[in-house]
DNA sequence: TCATCCCCTTACTTTTAAGTAAGTACATTA
DNA sequence: TAATGTACTTACTTAAAAGTAAGGGGATGA
């Protein structure tokens, strides 16, 4: 039996919505990070959480997870080739919410 | 004191974020329709979400909500001109989302 | 040996979102 | 008079997301 599918605009924010993956994506854009330097980064997200949507998105393809077999080990997360695919759309999508906060500021303030 | 912005990627999210809001606005976007009429098209979304989402949406400035003193008297909800301003947003949105569905589709086959 | 760093996981609690069921106020129709 | 229709709101319950706090297993360093 096929899935069913969800209606697509869903299926992004689902990828997108967690309350810290703009923010993870936004660092790993930058550059690869490690656990803890994601955590300095991002201020109040706490481990479980980062380890939570780090977990996610590495399920949904949009970020590889590498373990260098080092002493001591270091884990990097980094946007996949795939997740890069994510940065023209999250673009869109920042520049329409940078408007809509103007429009909110400037609708307060009046 | 200046509002604190949060994530535009966010807002954004927030916006389109409800359970019914992109079902809502895919409904509207075709044309203008009454509250009965968005109940019976959206399968399962009960009246005090589909009110919940609308009131919310309005206050966003993505709805409008007109009230005609017909007798009986006839609300209708429509897109305004700024909400239009969402559909290539959502475009872009969805061209992605179906990509990843149609992806996670193939991986579970395979 | 004791503390510390890295990269997490687990159990539990709080907060937020959504669902269920009923009710309201007005009107028309049978 | 009773039922139906429109457009909702309110009170209560359940489920999902996020937060809090603690621990664990491996290593290095003092």
């Amino acid at each position: 039996m096929i899935h069913q599918r969800e209606c697509p605009v869903e299926t992004l924010i689902h990828v997108l919505g967690g309350k810290w993956k703009p923010m993870i994506l936004w660092q790993l854009i930058e550059s690869n990070k490690r656990f803890n330097d994601l955590e300095k980064l991002i201020p109040d997200v706490s481990q479980k959480m980062l380890s939570q949507h780090l977990r996610d998105l590495e399920r949904e393809g949009i970020v590889d997870r590498t373990i260098y077999p080092t002493i001591p080990p270091k884990v990097e997360y980094s946007l996949s080739e795939y997740g890069k695919t994510l940065i023209p759309v999250a673009e869109v999508m920042c520049a329409w919410g940078e408007n809509h906060n103007k429009r909110k500021y400037k609708e307060s303030a009046s």
